[in-house]
This record gives C-alpha cells, structure tokens and sequence, in this order.
DNA sequence: CGCCATACGTGGGCGAGCGTACATACCGTG
DNA sequence: CACGGTATGTACGCTCGCCCACGTATGGCG
C-alpha cells in the first residue's frame, strides 16, 4: 500500500521547505502506533512529539468516574503533542491510537528548538493548532446540539478522511466509549445507516459505502472542520499566482 | 474602584518584563467594550487582539440555525484574537462582549511582528492559548456529560473569576444563549440555587451569596481549568527559588 | 466442526431538557 | 402612580438518550 517508509507521509513535515526536512530528518525515528497504546496519559510529561504517517489518535478527556469523550481526532495532516511547543508541556487529556499505524517522532528538545527558530515549521504548528481548536470547538458544539447519529456520522467522516481506505476496524463499544455515550445507543444508529446502506458493519469492520450519502446526513460541524482545514492549510495566495503564470 | 487606567491591569500585559511592555505601551489603544458589542463577527477578519483590562467577552459559535454555544469566556487574565498570531487570520466564532469593560488594543500588523520576535510575549500568548485550549476541552466535555445546574454554576464561577466583585448583569435569557439552553431550564436551576441561598437572583442582577457552595456544587470542568490556568501562569521554578531565598 | 467469548440487537422504564403556552412580577418612564 | 415592556415562574406533553436486563449471532480457536 506504501512505496517506502518516507517522512512526507505526514503532512505538515511533506509541507516543510527541504532544507528544513533535511534538517529535522536525522532526529525523526519511526515507530509504531500500535492500536490502543496510550500515548500520553492525562497531565503526564510528554517528552515527544509524534507525526503520524497513518492510523489515528484520539485525544480523550477522562472524568473522575472513568467514563471518557473525544477531543479531537489526528492522523497524518497533523501531530500529536502540541503542549510541547506551546509551553505547558502536558495537557489534562489522554492520547490513544484509535487506528493502528506509525509515526515519526521527535524530542521534546529538538521540537522545542526547531520551533524557536521561528521558521516555517513554526507556522505550520500553529496552523495546525488553530485547525486543532475548530476541532474541538465543534466538538463541543455538537456535544451540545446535536443527536447522536449526526454525531456518528461526523465521526465515522473524520475518521475516513484520514484513513487509505473506506473500511475502518471499530467496535461499536469504542465508538461510544469515544463520543461518551452509550453502546447501545450507537447501535440504535448505525443500524438505521446500515439499513440505508451507508454503511456496512461486520463484528467490528465498519465498511462505508455510501459517502455521499453520509456527508447528506451528518449535521454542519464535519462541514466547518473540514473547511477550516482547507482554508488553513491552502497555498499561499503569492504561491498560487505564481503556478497559476 | 480602579486607580488609574493601565495596561497593567491586564495580566497578560502586567506580566511582560518592563522593556517589552515600554516598547508596546505607545500603541496599545484603550477602547471601551459596551456590553452585547461584537468584536469579532464569525469568519469575519480581525485586524486588532484586545486585551481586556474589565468586563468578559464571550467567544461564541453561532450555528445554521441561529442558535448559539458559549466556547470559551476571555477576562482581564487574557486576550481576545488568538487567529492572528495563530496565523489564521479569523475564526468561525463570534466574539461578544458579555459584561462591559474596557481593553487595550493592538492592531493586526503590530502584534503580528511583536510575537514573531520570539520574546517573552510570545511565550506568554502560546501559555494562554493551551489554556484557552483547556477551556474550549472542558466545555465539550461538560456539554456532553454534566446537567444544566452543574454548568450554570461552572459559568457563575468562571464569570465571577473575572470581576471585581460578586455581582453580575446578567438576564436568564442571555445565560441560556451563552449555555445553549432554553430560558427556562435556566429559570428552574437558578431558581433552586436561589432557595438554597447560593445566589440572590432580582431581575438582571445576580449576586453570589455563598461561593463555597457554588464550588462544592459546581461539576469537575470548572476545577480543571481553574488549576490548569495557575499551572500555566505559575512563576517559573527558578523563579520562585530565588523569591524564597 | 463444535464451542464460546465477544460483538451486536432489542425492549421497558425513567429522567433531563425541549417546544409551547401562558401567568406573574418588577421597574423605569411618562 | 398607572402603564407597558421586560424578566421571571410554571405547566404539560414529547423526544432523546440513559440504565438495566436479556437474547442472538459471528467467527476464531481448539
């Protein structure tokens, strides 16, 4: 599926000058995302940062009663450990690989350094942290508003957009310990969107059939996120200009 | 109530070393924020940060549909405009002035070069923004898991830390706004915390009466905030070594 | 090929909060 | 000091999602 275990699998790293790849790739080690390791544990020391090249993370608040929800999600257009740069070096959140995969990574002192040169690397990580708070922004958005089946629908989105392929390997227990809300209660949904056709769901493998039909049902949150992206992430307008002669 | 106008009143601000609020001072422009104005329209672009030296501003996602969630509050402990140095230029919210107050305002181009000189306001406004981050997070989780009582007080309590005194104007109307809730669940909560004597509630004019009530009440959300804010902006280590010796 | 742990499906009772509708009380204004 | 707009109190039926308790089936393993 994968030509060669290469840095530019993660955007943000394939969206740096190369000069200042060429800088960082000696110090980026490649490891596994193995699914359900605990990345970082809420208000732990993090003492990497991690550049997925594929699978998932999950960043989850946990509650003093053990019950859990979504954050926000990352996978290869983004990174994991923002804390680092940003000054507090830990978060009241967990990170947990939802979709096994791989990353590269980086310590905490080589990130540290590399953004306080206030490069492009710089921008990009505080790019990639304003889309990161839209993220979050809607989630509690939707939280608040929304029924469940959009929820699982902005969900199911999110998650295929950062995946190879439309199957996704998830129990319907892990949907729901992810959204906070009940097993059954997705079950409830996805059985509709199965009967429907959107999906096809097997013990576990959740194969989407019918994207379109999916982006028709989810509520407008996946539609903000996935624009913010867009828009910050897009070339530079003078970039832009100068294809476009 | 307040001696003299200063920059100083706002934290962000008191806390930058001497030089660099000197060479800020000349162009920081003190502005009234009236309440209900609107600082920044959703999507809007923001060519001033705002450091509020009082009153609240509310950073508020408006959906389709016209109605309303609160994300996060800023007060004199922050600033209002996080997109411009984030590089994003805007947000997809709405800014608001919820309790009227005053701030000083910097315009675009001006904090743009001063946080890309890397200093101690740099540091400073990427502190704030992983608090305002651990906001936004608590707000989603409280959204999904806790009852309208339990968030009503986390927002008296987050209102109350950022005013000078124990009194708020504040109608049920506008609280349902910024919660996302109907008027009247707002009505039945606070009316139960007014029986018990935790608030005197007259007609656009609340008063905290008891605040260790409202503390024991009040769900987990508010805590974590509140204690992430003081680790963020705690005196460094070294710094309090050397106090103490 | 049969077992059984794991994943999924279903149902009843219940509480929180919504939509709607209307009653009451306050307070500034003329 | 009467008036009217605004703020607050109350009530009822409804839906969504929760808690609890089962029933069913799938697919990997021995």
């Amino acid at each position: 599926m994968q030509a060669r275990r290469t840095p530019k699998q993660n955007h943000l790293l394939a969206a740096l000058p190369a000069a200042e790849l060429m800088r960082l790739a000696p110090h980026l080690e490649p490891v596994p995302l193995p699914l359900g390791a605990v990345i970082y544990e809420s208000g732990g020391a993090q003492d990497h940062v991690y550049f997925p090249a594929s699978g998932i993370v999950s960043l989850l608040y946990v509650m003093n009663d053990g019950s859990a929800a979504e954050i926000a999600v990352v996978g290869n257009e983004g990174m994991v450990g923002i804390a680092l740069f940003m000054g507090g070096g830990t978060t009241p959140s967990r990170a947990v690989v939802q979709s096994a995969g791989s990353a590269w990574r980086l310590d905490a002192a080589r990130i540290k350094a590399e953004f306080a040169r206030g490069g492009a690397l710089q921008r990009l990580l505080l790019r990639y942290t304003q889309a990161l708070i839209t993220q979050m922004t809607q989630t509690a958005v939707c939280n608040r508003h929304h029924v469940l089946e959009q929820q699982l629908c902005r969900w199911l989105l999110l998650s295929l957009d950062r995946l190879p392929s439309n199957r996704l390997v998830m129990t319907q227990q892990l949907i729901a310990n992810m959204l906070g809300v009940r097993r059954e209660g997705v079950t409830e949904a996805a059985g509709r969107l199965q009967a429907e056709g959107l999906i096809d769901y097997r013990r576990g493998r959740i194969c989407v059939l019918d994207r379109a039909k999916l982006e028709k049902r989810v509520c407008e949150c996946y539609g903000v996120v996935r624009r913010e992206c867009d828009r910050l992430f897009a070339p530079a307008p003078a970039l832009v200009a100068a294809l476009a002669a």
